[in-house]
RNA sequence: GGCACCUUGGCGGAGUGGUUACGCAGAGGUCUGCAAAACCUUUUACACCGGUUCAAUUCCGGUAGGUGCCUCCA
């Protein structure tokens, strides 16, 4: 497939480092708050691309958990993110990681994200691998220690910020950044130490002191440690290009001497209303909230992959309702499984082309809103021809290719009971009588169990409301 | 202030140097016992001004407006 890579801002055609096996890392939460919306973007597309991979390649997918160390400031001075969560639900750092934690597997399965659960990795089940890989900087020569931590001196990385094409001069001559005791603006924190006199909910003994580790650093050992020393992809939102991203490159690519990752992805905002989520605007929505106002998660996993992941989305409640519309439209061409017609009369739909089609426009740089169009092309043919008995497996084979494409789970839905099956058939007898009172009242009951009929050339077709 | 991006029909959102994207919503009609579906029609989509070209929404330049990052964030 091909992919924009943002290090060389060019599609480019991914082909793996070894074997078959394409290793994908993508940066993950940090577990303090209940993830909105805007967070679950990433995931969503990032989803979309370990699917369409796997038709290819061999796909080793991780995600990390920041359970630690994610300071509410990339200045590298404030609290750490945990802490500072813990102290406001009245717990531990590591009650509030684990209820957090819960919450993002809990999203995962809602909006059925298909990574491997053990491929989720957490920052402090890896805090040897990150002290020796602070160890093999300092050995390096590319650290120094002050008085709250030992730091990466950016300045020693000859091509530090070339990713996000940085302007260090421009930088430094803003007056935003307060460098503190750091030598250099962008130098930050490898290890942190705990402030003397102070013990935290999280720390750890390491070579230089008390303390635990900083947020960058936790995603170089990681992603090093599973999948090795070179990445064959590396995904997280655009916001990390400049500063998460850049130290990363940095403090591995200076331990290892080798490329960091082959491929950089990078996934686009999502607005809400055309603004940014912010918490000022209350507009950073939950599943819990979606769910309040009737949408499945499923719904928001619509209207994510409805739009291209380079380009800046937008949320509305309105747009989440038509996503809603389509994918129960896609939900009721796939129940026409379960009503195969027998009728030579109706036009052969060629799903193996169809399949064909959405694979094609997926393996060209995630063209989801595309792969889209095509599914709701399918839609409006399956609804006009329905589907023949005699195209059963080819239909089969399709629907199971969106299912681990595009992960709307078309397939788990369960045909209808005999019993609802014989009010369908009872209302036949009723509309073949002429008794419209009986046979409206036999569809009202079937639309208390959730169940809509459409009477058309090829006879009553059902679907789910 | 520095850097980058964007501007497509009521909303969302692809794409293309000359052909209906697609979805949702609205209006009228055909059909139907009704409903739904289907079908037909409909509201002359590509910010503006120039340029290149036989031809630009699609390439180039400018103008206007918007957004993002640089500061927590996907």
């Amino acid at each position: 497939m091909k992919l924009f890579n943002t290090n060389t801002r060019s599609i480019e055609e991914i082909t793996p480092l070894h074997d078959n096996t394409i290793g994908f890392y993508a940066c993950g939460p940090t577990v303090y708050a209940t993830p909105q919306i805007g967070n679950w973007v990433a995931y969503i597309r990032w989803d979309a691309l370990a699917r369409t991979l796997r038709q290819s390649f061999d796909l080793n997918w991780y995600i990390n958990i920041t359970d630690v160390g994610h300071l509410v400031s990339d200045a590298d001075d404030g609290e750490d993110k945990l802490e500072k969560g813990a102290r406001r639900e009245g717990l531990t750092a590591w009650e509030v990681a684990e209820t957090y934690t819960k919450e993002f597997v809990d999203g995962l399965d809602a909006l059925n994200i298909s990574i491997d659960r053990s491929h989720l990795v957490k920052a402090t089940d890896n805090i040897d691998e990150q002290i020796q890989l602070i160890t093999a900087l300092e050995q390096k020569g590319y650290t120094y220690i002050i008085k709250d931590g030992v730091y990466f001196d950016s300045t020693k990385f000859a091509d530090y910020g070339k990713m996000a094409r940085l302007d260090i001069a421009g930088l430094q001559a803003g007056a935003r950044v307060d460098v503190g005791e750091k030598k250099h603006s962008t130098d930050f924190a490898l290890w942190k130490f705990t402030p003397k006199g102070q013990r935290r909910d999280m720390e750890w003994d390491s070579p230089w002191g008390t303390g635990f580790p900083g947020w960058h650093i936790e995603c170089s050992a990681m992603a090093m440690k599973y999948l090795g020393e070179t990445l064959d992809i590396h995904a997280g939102g655009i916001d990390h290009i400049p500063v998460h991203h850049t130290n990363e490159i940095a403090q591995s690519e200076a331990a290892t001497g080798k490329p960091f990752a082959k491929t950089w992805v990078h996934s686009n905002f999502m607005l809400v209303d055309g603004q940014k989520i912010s918490k000022s605007l209350q507009n950073g929505f939950t599943l819990a909230d979606l769910a309040k106002k009737g949408f499945d998660a499923l719904d928001l996993r619509m209207l994510v992959l409805q739009s291209h992941f380079q380009t800046e989305s937008n949320f509305t409640w309105e747009v989440l309702a038509a996503a809603r519309t389509r994918r129960k439209e896609l939900q009721a061409a796939a129940d026409q499984r379960y009503q195969l017609h027998t009728s030579a009369t109706y036009e052969n739909i060629d799903f193996a082309d169809v399949g064909r089609q959405i694979q094609a426009v997926l393996d060209n740089n995630l063209n989801t809103p595309q792969a889209l169009a095509l599914v709701s092309s399918l839609v409006n043919d399956i609804e006009k021809h329905g589907v023949s008995q005699t195209q059963a497996a080819e239909f089969s084979e399709l629907l199971q290719l969106l299912d681990d494409l595009l992960g709307f789970n078309v397939l788990t839905s369960e045909d209808i009971t005999g019993e609802q099956q014989s009010i369908i058939q009872e209302r036949e007898a009723a509309r073949n009588a002429k008794d419209w009172a009986t046979s409206d009242k036999l569809r009202d009951t079937l639309q208390t169990e959730g169940i809509g009929l459409n009477d058309t050339a090829r006879g009553t077709v059902w679907y789910r409301l």
